[in-house]
DNA sequence: GTCTATAAGATGATAGAC
DNA sequence: GTCTATCATCTTATAGAC
C-alpha cells in the first residue's frame, strides 16, 4: 500500500499498465468461457504480457488473477446497471431499460459478452472458495444498486430488497438464455415482466 | 438403429449398463463444474467404466458423451418441473412449488446439485456448437412444459408462452444465485415473485 | 518488471491384447 | 465390450538471465 506509491489505480487517463491489461483481458475471456476454459497462455498473449509479468503481479497465479478479474467485471456490470437505472423516472421502466441495454450488448458481441461473472460463478461453487466468495459479493453489490433505486422510488424497505434479489437473478437467467439461444427475446421478455412486477409494488 | 436390437433403452427395470452409467455420471459431474472442469479420467472412474468403454460407446469422445449427458439432464429437470407443476390447482402456487423443490434439492446436496445444464450452457456459447444446441433445446423443452401448464389454467396463448420463458429464466438465475451464496432465499423469493406475476395474468 | 526456456504433471484420445 | 499401456499435446507454474 505504501511501497512504490503508484501501484494502485493512480492515473486513469494514462494507458493501462501491464497489471491492468492482465485483469481486463482475464475478465473479458472469463466472461466467455469461464475459469477453466481460459488458459493462462492465451491470457498473457491477448493481454500482450508475459508469464513472468503475470506471476510477478499475481504470485497466487491464475486463481489470484481470476479474483481480480471478477472484481473488475463486478464494477463494469455495476456501471451498466447504474446507467440503465438512471435513465427513467419510473422504476419499472428503468428496470426494463437495463434488460434492453444487456440485449444490445449481447447482440453487438455476437452473443458472447454476457455477464462477466456468471460462468465463473457456477464453476466456482464448492471448488474454488475465493472465487466463489468474489462472485457472491458481486451479486450482493448489484442487488444493493437495484434496491437503492427501488427505495428511492418509494417502495418500502423489505419489499424493495426482496425485489432486487429477484430482479438481478432474472436478468442473469434471461441473459444466459439469450446467449445460448442467440436471441434478444428472453431478455426483452424478462424486462417487460420485471417492469410489470415492479409496477405492482409501486405506491 | 437396427444393429444389435437392444442398444437403446430397452429394459428400464434392469441395472443400468455401462453406457447408461457413463451418461448419468457425466450429467452429474457436469451439473457441478460444467464441461471443461470434468476430466474424462474422473468420469470413467466414478462411472466404474474404462476409457475403452467410453470410446466404444461414444466414438466422438468427451463431446459426444457431453451431448448425451445434457439430454439426460434435460429429462431429469423436466421431471422435477412436471412434479412441481402438477402439485397444485392454482398455477401461481404451482410455479412457487417448483422453486421450493429446487431449493430443497440444492440444500440437500450442499448447494452443488443445481441445474444440470446451466454451467455447460455458458461454456458452450460460441465454442461447442453441438453442446450449445442441446442446451438450447433443453431450455425450449422446459419452457414448453411451463407454457402448457399455464395454458391449462386459462392464461391466453401469447401471454402464457412469454411468461413461460421468463419463469424458466428466473428459476435458472435464482438457482445459480442460491448456489453461489449458499442460501435458499434467492430461490424462495423468486418463487414468491413469480407466483405474484402469474397471478396477475390469471383470468 | 520483463523475458524465454523448461519443469512436472494432467489432458483427451488411441492401440491392440483379451 | 472391456481392459491397460501409451502417445502427443497442453496445462500451470518456476528459474534465472536481462
Amino acid at each position: 500500500m505504501a511501497a512504490t506509491t503508484k501501484t494502485k489505480t493512480a492515473a486513469p487517463a494514462t494507458e493501462p499498465g501491464t497489471r491492468d491489461r492482465l485483469v481486463r483481458t482475464a475478465s473479458h475471456l472469463m466472461q466467455h468461457g469461464g475459469y477453466e476454459s481460459t488458459p493462462v497462455k492465451q491470457l498473457v498473449r491477448e493481454a500482450e504480457a508475459t508469464l513472468g509479468s503475470l506471476y510477478h503481479f499475481f504470485p497466487g497465479g491464475k486463481q489470484e488473477l481470476a479474483v481480480a478479474a471478477i472484481r473488475f467485471g463486478d464494477g463494469e456490470f455495476a456501471q451498466l446497471l447504474r446507467d440503465g437505472l438512471a435513465g427513467h423516472e419510473d422504476p419499472a421502466r428503468a428496470v426494463e431499460a437495463v434488460a434492453e441495454l444487456l440485449a444490445d450488448a449481447l447482440a453487438a458481441s455476437d452473443w458472447r459478452d454476457g455477464c462477466p461473472v456468471t460462468a465463473t460463478a457456477l464453476e466456482s461453487v464448492g471448488r474454488l472458495p475465493e472465487l466463489q466468495e468474489a462472485c457472491a459479493q458481486s451479486f450482493g453489490h448489484w442487488q444493493e444498486l437495484v434496491a437503492q433505486r427501488l427505495l428511492a422510488s418509494g417502495i418500502a424497505e423489505p419489499e424493495a430488497r426482496d425485489l432486487a434479489v429477484t430482479i438481478v437473478a432474472t436478468l442473469e437467467g434471461a441473459e444466459m438464455t439469450s446467449q445460448v439461444t442467440a436471441s434478444r427475446t428472453p431478455l426483452l421478455l424478462a424486462g417487460r415482466h420485471l417492469a410489470r412486477l415492479v409496477a405492482s409494488y409501486l405506491p
